[in-house]
DNA sequence: AAATAAAAAACGGACGTTCATTTTTCTTGA
DNA sequence: TCAAGAAAAATGAACGTCCGTTTTTTATTT
């Protein structure tokens, strides 16, 4: 008969790994010991291991959760998108997500130590068979626009979204965590509208993009 | 007087920072004990404190030097294009861009390595002012396709040549380093062919858009 | 032999993990 | 209702190893 609900239990792991984390992305994997993650989560040493085998399963175990947290972020972000190819859309899932690396900036760090420290075994399904998930996720709508006559011929609408969220994603994070303050001279806003524009430009056809230019921006032409 | 010749004492320095570096990119910084880069590069522990102050200092000083090497490499590749707002211009450069993420992926290592344990310290300058220096770069180019009317109004050509440089960046590091195999569903050469014709829809007047659909690909239209 | 370079040994401390011990928790029997 | 006791949970000292750095010793060169 276990002493301590599972609830109990639960919250304490959730304890134990939110101090382990804030440490982990503050000062580094291999720079975080035991005792220090003992420490804030006010747990002593020993009782780690009642709850992980090792260091390294603390780690894996973060990684499993946050990564769920974000997959459903990203989830809500994607489900709120009507209309893929429409650049308002596209604007829009650059702003979302800009928010999610602004508000998650120490999950892509975990990923960088990831990369580092076990050649990114854990984050790998981030980017694999990204553009067959966009096909699967909007693939009638693809088809429905390229029916429509809205797209460019040759080009394929799976592969602009894909290159427009890496786009956006590549953007945020080098503007959030690798200090490239404006480094395409344009704030936030303006890079989320310049972006957008390049791949409207790339994606659209001739007379789709007439409206694009009228009714978002007149000064373009 | 000193018994080894400068000559000499660089080369040692160049032995023990290949050692360093190797071992760093493979293990990580922190995992990467002095004994361990004394024993890689043959020599003994406390020699290795002969030669640099901290275990930091060689951190740094292989950062310096590969940054100047990297710096170089870079120069080459921006001297070598002649027309900066040409799609074959626009595609040699990400061509160019993939080998130097082949050729030297542990250089970004380091810099992810950066990003995690120093904040970005060394590597901040990579991407400041990055438009700035493009413009800076092929201002004049710039200026001479604007008047001739190749661009597209509105739209400024420094900011879409960083962008397709940061796109090409991105594209290969993710292939290499973040295990994305394959991440746009294309090979690599059918991806500097689709990057590039996005971004050449998105900076190119239709007029001489129509010049590159002709020459470079038929089907497209 | 004096100066420089290299090697080896030693230092104090921190590491991940284990384990004997203590404390807490809940069930049980009266 | 409540002490007894067993099981679970928590503790902190201890273990052996490895860490970055310093100091001492040895080798090499002029």
């Amino acid at each position: 008969m276990p002493k301590l609900s599972r609830a109990a239990k639960n919250l304490r792991r959730t304890t134990i790994e939110d101090a382990a984390r804030d440490l982990f992305i503050k000062q580094g994997f291999h720079a975080t010991s035991m005792r220090d993650i003992a420490k804030t989560a006010e747990v002593s040493l020993g009782n780690l291991y009642n709850y992980y085998a090792t260091k390294d399963a603390i780690f894996e175990s973060i990684i499993n959760n946050y990564q769920q947290q974000i997959d459903e972020k990203l989830r809500v972000i994607f489900s709120q998108i009507d209309e893929p190819l429409e650049p308002e859309s596209l604007r829009q899932m650059g702003e979302m997500v800009g928010n999610l690396v602004d508000q998650h900036s120490d999950f892509w760090l975990l990923m960088y130590i990831d990369v580092l420290e076990f050649q990114n075994r854990h984050f790998r399904k981030m980017f694999d068979g990204l553009t067959d998930r966009f096909q699967r996720m909007f693939g009638d709508k693809f088809e429905q626009a390229k029916t429509r006559g809205d797209l460019r011929t040759g080009v394929d609408p799976a592969t602009v979204f894909t290159a427009a969220y890496m786009q956006f994603f590549n953007y945020f994070l080098v503007e959030k965590l690798f200090g490239g303050n404006r480094h395409l001279n344009l704030s936030d806003d303006q890079a989320l509208n310049f972006l957008t524009k390049i791949f409207a430009y790339g994606l659209l056809s001739e007379t789709k993009l007439a409206d694009y230019k009228k009714s978002v921006n007149k000064a373009i032409v």
